[in-house]
DNA sequence: ACAAAAGTGTTACGGATACACCCATGT
DNA sequence: ACATGGGTGTATCCGTAACACTTTTGT
């Protein structure tokens, strides 16, 4: 079946003069659009103690009563999704220090909160190592491999977060946000290991960083510890910002 | 400043018993929260004449009365963005054979629409090549490279679905949504040079792909042209749902 | 026979991994 | 001296790009 033109009006009606008037009572029936609640929530990931954790607070008010739910909330009525979650991160967690966020997806299914019809957008922050942020007491970090008993679809957004993290570390420069500002590389091999899940060599994760550009040494190094063994140079990011640093090596443009 | 427990309070309110009663009227004033409209829009790719096109309409009214504008509409009150961007391609502009719907992103600026708020969240769609949907007037293929004026934000939305299908075409197997059930390697290098933006060598990319299980043979081939040259055999894709084929080549796990 | 288009074989190369070996420090 | 951990050099491997060559057809 062909478009008729009542379809169309439609489009006019949500962005065009007719929506002026009246918009707010006419959307809420059929088919033609509602207003719905909107929340942004955010997956922040953190390597603490060698272990990627997300940070969770436990719900005490049904639903899910107990179970563990992703920071965030309602968005307002003048600001946009990433200032809101930014906001609300750090009015509700104190998490202020996030080096890198990203938007991930948008849930929608309209069973996905039992009470009432809300859509969520979800964010993945990243915390560097150095960081330990003042959480309140009914918050506190899992790790990300083994979650509680999560709320909602919370536990979908987290995996979606570990995915997005674990795919940027092999073709991004998406390590600054996870490492403090100077790390040695078995620091940092550390850090590589706790997100991607599998050992990595800090020899070839050396070369493969310096190559891309996207590390360098700082010229000082740290002593050894008591055991010994030569001191470890110190290097840092050269970007703070996220870069595409390995563009897909296949079907590349020819010579 | 750590957290109080009003804040805290918030996100309660949202999921929890609190927000089931006069929850509409009490959020749509200050931060706590407020009713936004939702739209879904999607960037609707397919090659056309060796070029990769979007799929736009012409907006009759104002605001950005003359401007192009990605197909969609209004969320419904029972569905889900998904859905709804389906129901609406195919009611609206006629568009049932994607071979692919995928999320792109959601943008929340609270001025992105100059009459009220909404948020939308878009798209990428994509119909095979030897579809050609009928589609009304006011509505038509364009160079998704060169775009005509475009309403709203929907210009950085084609440019991130571009982007999404170029990266995509490198590591996944969404060569099956652009192409044909059948096709030659010559055609296909044609849909590959058309969505990347740069020359492909059949040869190679026939080795690519089916070192990566991508496509197969059918056993025929059509016959050559006027011109002569040998008969072209004929492929397929093997799988019709979107697959990983080449997980990230670095920073992979050890033998 | 020759031109045209498809397909195959082979080489070259870029980039990452693996691993042996060397360096700097503490005890 | 020797143990310990960091750093360098080098061999190897994997997969793709490039390109010459062969195959199959039409005129």
């Amino acid at each position: 079946m062909a478009w008729n033109g009542r379809d169309r009006v439609d489009i006019s009606e949500v962005n065009g003069q007719a929506a002026a008037v009246g918009a707010a009572t006419n959307d809420s029936g059929g088919g033609g659009g509602s207003l719905a609640a909107h929340e942004a929530l955010a997956v922040v990931l953190q390597i603490r103690a060698g272990e990627l954790c997300v940070l969770l607070w436990r719900r005490a008010l049904p639903p899910f009563e107990g179970a563990w739910a992703l920071p965030g909330g309602r968005l307002g009525a003048c600001e946009s999704l990433g200032s809101s979650i930014r906001r609300q991160l750090a009015q509700k967690v104190d998490v202020r220090d996030l080096n890198h966020l990203e938007q991930l997806e948008t849930r929608s299914d309209p069973d996905r909160d039992p009470q009432r019809r809300t859509l969520a957008t979800a964010y993945l922050g990243l915390v560097p190592a150095h960081i330990d942020p003042v959480v309140p007491d009914d918050t506190g970090w899992h790790p990300a491999a083994d979650l509680p008993p999560m709320a909602f679809d919370h536990a979908t957004f987290v995996r979606s977060g570990r995915r997005r993290l674990r795919a940027k570390l092999s073709y991004t420069n998406v390590g600054f946000a996870l490492a403090p500002p100077e790390f040695t590389m078995s620091e940092l091999s550390g850090y590589y290991r706790a997100a991607l899940g599998h050992d990595v060599a800090a020899t070839n994760l050396r070369r493969v960083l310096i190559r891309r550009g996207q590390i360098e040494e700082t010229g000082r190094s740290v002593p050894s510890g008591r055991s010994g063994g030569r001191p470890a140079a110190l290097f840092r990011f050269r970007a703070r910002e996220l870069e595409i640093t390995d563009a897909f090596a296949v079907l590349r443009p020819p010579n």
